[in-house]
DNA sequence: CTAGGGTTAG
């Protein structure tokens, strides 16, 4: 059926009726939401006239909740205006509610505050519904607080689990997970009834501040109060154990799942490879794909990462091949994944060419690009395009940028740069220095064998130096063959981590590069007998796509025909063998 | 009216 009109342009245009835009409804529109306009809406007016439409009011209500769900959200507004302006509809706690979605999906808090004040005025504030979605209102236009103080100055009564889920799900959504908790802690304290969507958001916080023991307690109430654990529950589960570093939880969780969609798949491969175990991740990945489970960009992005964390560069390309074949890869995480996999696995040329050829960049995709020339020894490339990042001045830089800024001047030996920018980051970008930023400063300086300023900048920093910084002085004093700073270092080392032996692995080699062999004995021996252990150092090698793991004095893969013959060259000679043949 | 997974780290 087709519905010609003459518009006010004055030509004739026929739209097609679909039934797909209001499912609930046997009504149908005469255009297709999805081409719907401003100027479209008095045809729409007439047409509910004309159809009866406006004898049904819920009806009338899913028409104005498609128009703000779909692609312009701001037409649900002016169709209920001029719904309002015919005498066709009150402006009641319904309609009320049904702007303030629209103005959260808009999103636009100028808006949401002048329907406020008419809910206010209308003294519909303290309904249910009109509180709800102002609360989401505020949310959604990330006033978190001001929501909050909706909440709180709400009549008792008015508010319901639903308000108290939209605050924490506001905190999470605003990156103020600590908030959220509290949030949480405080709803239980005011005794509301919480729900699966209380537990979910709540999972998420303490996933994203490794809050162990309430995410514990949440999996609890989760099963005593009998939630079902479906797809939702399980990925934010997943993830809240992974993000602990309780892996097996997590998989204990994955393995219970009676259905799994691509998100669970997701939770789990990023579960693995966030805590390193990234031939895990890959071969969950395969299994995903065995499933028959659609992969999407979110599980791309982390596989791609978990390539890049073993230097896979087959691996990565296949994946990167695969996403072309499938469509996938158009996203910024993806391509930002990508960079940083390729640069980790030497191959900064193809990096930087997808770095250039992104259409719009975030933080990450500068941070992992400056990181990457760091990371391959071009310290003037990662800091021309930083100045790049400043100049054009779209993205801002995060404290990871600056990491990569300060670890390029570090390795190019660019002293006068490095405090150049460790001071700009905090004047010019408010972004405080944290025990990593100084950790930069202490490699820069040591490694430029400036001790006694690197000593003096230890001692004048306002918190206290970790490992990794105690670490980096004492790789420096080597460097100058600084026997006594070495020995006062790593007794602070020993002092933070008791039970390894890192730091006097180091003294031991202070000690021989200054040729006091005796010394350096006594330190080796000391280790021996203390049974203390150092974390192996671990390298991977990729051959014909199989990654292998390698550590120090490791010889079980030299039995590996593969490797045997790649270490020996012995790959040419068959190919030469064949031929021969 | 509220709801899940992803990319950077000395």
């Amino acid at each position: 059926m087709c519905l010609s009109s003459r518009m006010f342009d004055g030509k004739t245009r026929s739209f097609s009726i679909t039934r797909k835009a209001f499912p609930e409804s046997k009504y149908v529109l005469p255009v297709p939401i999805s081409r719907l306009a401003h100027r479209h809406l008095p045809l729409l007016l007439s047409y509910a006239t004309v159809s009866g439409l406006l004898l049904k009011v819920p009806l009338l209500h899913s028409v104005l909740r498609s128009l703000s769900t779909g692609p312009v959200p701001s037409l649900s507004l002016s169709f209920l205006s001029l719904l309002h302006r015919s005498g066709y509809m009150p402006i009641d706690n319904y309609s009320l509610s049904a702007a303030l979605s629209t103005a959260a999906r808009m999103p636009s808090v100028v808006v949401g505050a002048q329907l406020h004040t008419l809910s206010v005025k209308l003294g519909l504030s303290s309904d249910t519904f009109v509180l709800n979605t102002l609360i989401n209102m505020y949310s959604s236009c990330s006033y978190p607080s001001t929501a909050r103080s909706v909440l709180d100055s709400a009549p008792k009564g008015a508010s319901d689990t639903v308000s108290w889920n939209t605050i924490i799900a506001g905190y999470v959504h605003a990156g103020l997970p600590n908030k959220a908790l509290q949030a949480f802690s405080q709803m239980a304290k005011a005794q509301v009834m919480l729900d699966e969507v209380t537990l979910l958001n709540a999972l998420v916080a303490c996933a994203r501040t490794c809050m162990m023991k309430v995410g514990k307690l949440c999996h609890a109430l989760l099963v005593t109060n009998g939630f079902e654990i479906n797809c939702y529950m399980g990925s934010s589960l997943i993830s809240m154990y992974a993000k602990c570093g309780l892996v097996e939880d997590a998989r204990r969780v994955f393995d219970g799942l009676p259905e799994r969609n691509a998100v669970c798949w997701t939770s789990m491969i990023s579960g693995y490879t966030q805590l390193g175990q990234s031939k895990e991740a890959v071969k969950l990945f395969r299994e995903m794909q065995i499933a028959g489970v659609k992969v999407d960009d979110a599980t791309i992005a982390t596989v791609v990462s978990s390539c890049g964390q073993m230097g896979a560069l087959d691996l990565g390309r296949y994946v990167h091949a695969y996403c072309d074949i499938h469509g996938l890869g158009k996203d910024i995480s993806v391509k930002n994944s990508l960079i940083d996999m390729y640069s980790k696995c030497g191959d900064i040329n193809k990096a930087y060419d997808i770095f250039c050829g992104m259409v719009k960049r975030d933080d990450f995709s500068w941070t992992v690009m400056i990181m990457g020339f760091a990371a391959n020894g071009l310290s003037g490339e990662a800091l021309d395009l930083f100045a790049q990042m400043e100049e054009e001045g779209e993205v801002m830089p995060n404290e990871i940028t600056f990491l990569g800024v300060l670890t390029s001047c570090s390795h190019g030996g660019l002293v006068e740069q490095g405090y150049h920018h460790f001071h700009r980051m905090s004047s010019i970008y408010g972004i405080a220095p944290r025990i990593e930023h100084y950790g930069c400063m202490v490699d820069l300086l040591g490694r430029a064998k400036l001790l006694a300023e690197a000593e003096q900048f230890i001692k004048e920093m306002p918190i206290a130096p970790d490992v990794v910084m105690w670490r980096s002085l004492l790789f420096a004093c080597r460097a100058c063959g600084e026997v006594g700073l070495a020995e006062y270092v790593a007794e602070r080392i020993q002092v933070l981590e008791p039970n390894r032996c890192g730091g006097d692995v180091l003294l031991s080699t202070v000690y021989a590069t200054t040729s006091r062999w005796v010394d350096a004995n006594k330190v080796r021996t000391g280790i021996y007998s203390s049974r203390k252990t150092k974390q192996p150092g671990c390298s991977f090698i990729e051959v014909d796509g199989c990654v292998h793991e390698f550590f120090a004095g490791d010889e079980s893969h030299f039995e590996t025909e593969a490797i045997y013959n790649t270490l020996l060259g012995i790959n040419e000679l068959l190919v030469a063998e064949s031929f021969l043949m």
